[in-house]
DNA sequence: GACTTCACG
DNA sequence: ACGTACGTGAAGTCG
């Protein structure tokens, strides 16, 4: 005999409810990113933990219902009949429980028309019989200790989940004086109100127990019935004969259930670390991730050997080299053009040479190798290690692989750009994250030993070198390459020019709008703590919602998760019958205008040339977008006047040069009148219609010359933003203030009149569920997991996802294309025209005055031209002294 | 650090 | 019956 077998059988639906009511009181912290609930799948986890440690079982398996009918619900309809209907919660979290046993190697089952229980016992029995040492059971449910034997035990949740009772025959006997077996009677006679079934009327616990110790059974008991003394009691239990069988029989767990598992398929051969950690970072839960993170995988990791670079070797180290050479530039702090250099590595083959002294890069033989676009070099994000280059004034070239770019492709879901963390998501363990290294939040600092950075920095060039081929290889199969070369990887480039070039900012201006404004918040400050009739803290959404709703008892319009709701469209709607609403709102903008823009932007004003530098996020976003940061140059207020002031502070960088901005107008409805290949909507484009109008006319039925009135085409209008979000009715009837049976309406003659629409949305949501993912015209990929999901309100997301995504992705792309074109242009023709900015669909440009009318042909040609659609672009553009003035014309 | 609000496409 | 419009970033409050 090898071992001693030792199985572990899990009831799982009663240990998940458990887990779910022992976290019930902070469900509404444990909501993962995609909203799911994980209260439950959090304490399971636990649970999990704390057994496997327990027991240290050699096999395991978890058991679950199959479904709501079984044998039972045949016996007696009305088994578990009252029992409350599982929270949404809860059930949302049960298809994970799968997904957390599975990374955890571990087996779930269930059984069609058989319930958890009875797998259990039927597994029980069989371990026993195959000469199992232990079998070691936990449920929240106490039904199960019937099944306990010497070698079995059945363990209870006490408690929450990380108490258990264990039941054995001795443990049984102290607190019922019962057998387990007769448990089953016990339960035949007392009845239970949680499965509800009846047993005998006026018996309870105490006196089924009191019965069974006479007479040992409920066979046994009816057969001495006649010789009982007369009592209520014997009454009942004559009238209830039937149901105090019928309740032994639905107590009693099966031993003999059609289990199709072998007990050998159950052996526990431990955890899937991969999996489980893909898993954790899924649901958010870093406690345990860190935990995963075994403390000792850093001195497990293998070691890379490197050299310290000193100045008189730099020549023969560059020499030396063949083929690609990897380089990796450090620094710690978040704001790349301003953070301190921390060190480099550079080298190829396994060869790492380290420094801590950035000006060794500028040795002439580094800058022409940097220079050299012939040069090939692998790098970890090209646009930091650019940015970061061009600071020591060293130009950079020939850029052949980026690992952050490339692993962003693969999978833009995975939007984190620690070097360490994405090649960890690329089963190469041998580099550490930098949170590892650094520390995280204020704690985040080089190390002590600087051997201790060398050997990161050797361990991250050596990872980028090693994933080059693999990665570039999986971008091949997904044909993603051309997306790589052609479009990502220079555009890197153009995009580390643009954060560069910054653009300038006149301070003076937005001190004196701050100054304008100031007088006007503190004005309307002053009315609101008249119409209040006291002073609070109008920023507090909190303290607003208690004078609102609690001191003036204005009606409650919305909630949220918190307490009332103050947003804009509640107190637009509480305006007709509130002033203070109104001067809130006034406030509110005002508020928003000079702590977000005046006091932002002066903060983040470069001393020296007067710029702000954003910058521009390639790897974030899930549809292929840039973002912008550390400032946002992307939500510069544009809508209402106040706000657009704040444009007048953008300025160009000379005298006598101007703004110059261009626009893609409704690109994304010409994307989508693309790739639905619709009739009616490209016809509307190539006819050079309004759209909106056309929109308006044709789901409200116009004639094709009909005047349409405003209100018609703001609603139209609002159509056409819900078709490219992924329509629903309940969307459109929220954003239009209509009843949902009106939104469906617009929606059903919607598709009516552009039935190629309605086909591309079907198509694009088939493809998704039977490739797991869409692409853009450019084969930039997102996958979409969550259309498989069985809770609607993710797989409805992932359903809209679906349609949006190549909508809005390959707007991004082609915009990409327009820039990458655009900088070749200006360069081909020295032009002194510099692109500063984009804004998701426009451009914006600083120039000298003379070189306008060469940009106004020149700009909308290139974005025209970047995709070769069925339907015509169209761009507009202008130009002003000021970013404000850029007005179309 | 979660939550709310609001700026943009 | 379920309860959302798609994609972002920043500032403020509050526990």
């Amino acid at each position: 005999m090898a071992s001693e077998k030792h199985l572990l059988l899990i009831d799982g639906n009663s240990v998940a409810f458990r887990a779910f009511f022992a976290l019930h009181s902070q469900i509404n912290t444990f909501i993962n990113h995609s909203g799911l609930h994980t209260n439950a799948i959090y304490a399971f986890n636990t649970m999990l933990d704390v057994v496997l440690k327990k027991f240290a079982p050699t096999h395991i398996l978890v058991a679950f219902d199959a479904g709501k009918t079984t044998f039972r619900t045949k016996k007696y309809d009305n088994y578990k009949g009252q029992r409350a209907k599982t929270p949404s919660e809860l059930s949302e979290q049960l298809p994970f429980l799968h997904d957390l046993l599975k990374a955890y190697g571990i087996c779930s089952y269930e059984l069609v028309n058989y319930e958890a229980d009875d797998i259990i016992g039927t597994l029980a029995k069989r371990a026993v019989d195959k000469g199992f040492k232990k079998v070691d059971i936990v449920t929240g449910d106490r039904d199960l200790t019937q099944l306990a034997t010497d070698q079995v035990t059945v363990n209870v949740t006490v408690k929450g989940v990380n108490h258990l009772e264990a039941y054995t025959p001795e443990h049984i006997a102290e607190k019922y004086q019962l057998t387990p077996r007769q448990i089953i009677d016990m339960k035949g006679l007392a009845g239970d109100t949680s499965d509800n079934y009846p047993g005998v009327t006026k018996v309870g616990e105490k006196t089924a127990i009191k019965l069974l110790k006479k007479y040992h059974s409920v066979e046994g008991i009816y057969e001495h019935l006649a010789q009982m003394k007369p009592s209520k009691m014997k009454e009942n239990l004559q009238n209830d004969k039937q149901q105090a069988f019928l309740s032994k029989d639905l107590a009693t767990i099966k031993q003999d259930a059609p289990v199709t598992v072998e007990l050998e398929d159950l052996a526990y051969h431990g955890q899937d670390i991969a999996a489980l950690r893909r898993f954790y970072q899924e649901m958010d839960f870093n406690s345990f991730l860190s935990k995963l993170a075994d403390p000792e995988a850093d001195k497990k990791r293998e070691k890379v050997k490197f050299q310290k670079l000193v100045q008189a070797d730099i020549p023969a180290v560059l020499a030396g080299f063949t083929g690609p050479v990897t380089f990796y530039l450090e620094m710690l702090a978040s704001n790349y053009h301003v953070a301190p250099f921390a060190g480099f590595v550079i080298g190829q083959k396994g060869q790492w040479y380290v420094s801590t002294d950035v000006k060794l890069l500028q040795q002439p033989a580094f800058t022409a190798f940097f220079a050299d676009e012939k040069q090939e070099k692998l790098v970890f994000d090209a646009k930091r290690t650019y940015v970061g280059l061009n600071r020591l004034g060293i130009k950079l070239a020939g850029i052949r692989f980026d690992l952050l770019l490339v692993s962003y492709l693969l999978n833009p879901n995975d939007s984190g750009n620690d070097l360490g963390k994405i090649a960890h998501l690329h089963q190469y363990q041998d580099v550490a994250t930098d949170e590892e290294i650094y520390g995280k939040g204020a704690k985040r600092a080089l190390p002590e030993d600087v051997q201790v950075l060398y050997q990161h920095l050797a361990q991250k060039a050596q990872a980028i070198e090693q994933l080059q081929a693999p990665l570039d290889k999986r971008l091949e199969e997904n044909e993603q390459d051309g997306l790589f070369k052609e479009m990502e990887l220079p555009l890197a480039i153009v995009l580390a020019q643009m954060e560069i070039a910054g653009i300038r900012v006149d301070k003076k201006q937005l001190n004196q709008l701050r100054k304008q404004f100031a007088q006007r918040l503190e004005t309307v400050k002053q009315k609101i703590y008249a119409e209040a009739e006291e002073e609070f803290n109008i920023n507090s959404s909190k303290q607003l919602g208690k004078i609102l709703f609690e001191k003036m008892n204005l009606p409650v319009i919305k909630k949220t998760k918190t307490g009332y709701s103050t947003a804009v469209g509640v107190l637009e709607q509480l305006r007709p019958i509130a002033p203070i609403a109104s001067d809130v709102l006034d406030y509110r903008g005002l508020a928003k205008l000079q702590s977000t823009y005046i006091d932002g932007l002066l903060k983040v004003i470069h001393p020296e040339d007067q710029k702000i530098h954003t910058t521009y996020l390639q790897t974030l976003t899930a549809t292929g977008r840039l973002s912008s940061i550390d400032p946002n140059l992307q939500n510069i207020p544009v809508r209402d006047e106040d706000g657009r002031q704040i444009r007048r502070a953008f300025v160009p960088r000379q005298a006598d040069w101007q703004i110059f901005a261009a626009d893609y107008s409704q690109i994304e409805l010409r994307v989508l009148a693309h790739i639905s290949h619709d009739h009616n909507l490209q016809q509307a484009f190539i006819n050079g219609e309004d759209i909106h109008a056309s929109t308006a006319r044709r789901i409200f039925g116009l004639d094709q010359n009909a005047e349409v009135d405003p209100n018609m085409r703001r609603q139209a209008k609002a159509v056409n933003f819900g078709i490219v979000y992924g329509i629903s009715d309940y969307g459109l009837s929220q954003n239009l203030g209509i009843s949902r049976k009106q939104a469906k309406n617009y929606i059903d003659s919607y598709f009516q009149e552009y039935p190629n629409v309605k086909k591309y949305m079907n198509d694009i949501v088939a493809m998704a569920k039977k490739y797991g993912y869409v692409e853009t015209l450019f084969h930039r990929r997102r996958y979409l997991p969550d259309i498989h999901s069985k809770n609607f309100n993710r797989r409805s997301f992932a359903e809209r996802t679906a349609m949006n995504t190549p909508i809005q992705g390959s707007a991004a792309d082609i915009i990409k294309v327009a820039m990458l074109n655009m900088q070749r242009q200006l360069k081909e023709r020295n032009l002194q025209a510099t692109m500063l900015l984009q804004v998701h669909d426009e451009l914006i440009f600083e120039a000298p005055t003379k070189e306008l009318p060469l940009l106004q042909k020149l700009v909308p040609q290139v974005m025209d031209a970047a995709v070769k659609l069925e339907v015509p672009m169209k761009v507009g553009y202008g130009s002003g002294p000021t970013w404000y003035d850029v007005k179309e014309s």
